[in-house]
DNA sequence: TTAGATTTGGAACTGGAGTTCCACTTCCGC
DNA sequence: GCGGAAGTGGAACTCCAGTTCCAAATCTAA
């Protein structure tokens, strides 16, 4: 990926804009300003737009980060030992994302470019939650897209509650939670 | 509330005014052009203005009916026979809401405004679940700020599931979702 | 060191959406 | 009906965020 010819500092300054980016767009959402990007990685608008044609183009790349970070996550859950771990995993590593990354996760529900590898996570998810229904770990009587849904859904809501709940509290009544509704034995 | 003096094409303007709003933010979201709720109340841009000081007093106001209707969805639930009849209704009622309102959701989660009456509706939400504790029908050991935030996020949800999976078939499976994490006894 | 290509900063440009304004129209008490 | 107050339409204006542009600064191969 790294192109031949390219300057050292060129390249430098595309990681800046990125790592703003990355932290504007987390913390003000998809309404977030070039300028307010450009400032943060100490750049003129000039090298935002040297390296991504438009807005849309530097949401894209931003939120697609995100979303192959989904999908390694996916494939760590899928070669967990046991389908109950392999939630516990997913659910762990979902409540790690939020909080990390703010409002991406808004931004990634509206944005319909990705649709190749977001429509890969949800396949993924899906096929995770029909394995552990097959192996009779989770409820065979509730449809699988209303699971994704509302786990996707649950990433929100932990969002906004572990400020008032704190991380620890939130993260245990969201994970149990989701275990009540998808498990057929919601024991741990 | 009918000013004295007024006219009555000038209210009856009004009303088309306020029925184009609540449609056009309904399907647009809170992105929605004001000339396009003007063009489809059949109205020019200054009587929209004549009615309403600018694009966030308009948007108030739809918000500001939907919220006072749900506060009335709120005391319906309160007066109810039985703390599970009264998180039935309220079950009902959001589900219905959800269908008829659309976007307006979302816009009721951003628009800081209305912090008087929209936070009367938690509080309202908080106490019916607190009665509904007391009486031994919801569990204890679940935060009431986080069955607040789940049965909202579980209203968005269900909005985005029901074009998918048909209208009775989301309802129950958000219905049963959220009776087994809040109920202490999920059998209904 | 230097030439020449690459990259940069940020002022200026652009388009689109909110808002204003006022000549014109419509109402309604008399 | 009439007169004047109330209300209207929509062109024009403003504002602001995205985008372009290019002289100046910086890098790197020779």
């Amino acid at each position: 990926m790294t192109h031949v010819g390219e300057r050292a500092d060129a390249r430098a300054n595309r990681d800046r804009v990125v790592r703003a980016a990355r932290a504007v767009f987390a913390e003000r959402g998809a309404g977030a300003e070039i300028r307010e990007i450009a400032e943060r990685a100490g750049v003129g608008m000039g090298t935002v737009y040297r390296n991504f044609a438009n807005r849309d183009d530097l949401m894209a790349a931003i939120v697609g980060e995100c979303v192959d970070e989904a999908n390694a996550l996916m494939q760590r859950a899928e070669e967990a030992t046991s389908p109950l771990e392999g939630l516990q995993l997913l659910l762990q590593g979902g409540w790690d994302m939020a909080e990390m990354h703010g409002d991406l996760l808004d931004m990634l529900k509206q944005h319909t470019s990705h649709e190749d590898r977001s429509s890969e996570m949800h396949e993924r998810m899906a096929r995770l939650f029909t394995r552990a229904a097959e192996a009779g770990v989770v409820r065979r009587d509730v449809p699988i897209p209303f699971l994704t849904a509302l786990l996707m859904g649950l990433f929100t809501t932990y969002q906004q509650l572990r400020h008032e709940l704190g991380d620890e509290t939130a993260r245990r009544a969201s994970t149990d939670a989701f275990f009540r509704v998808a498990l057929v034995d919601p024991v741990a």
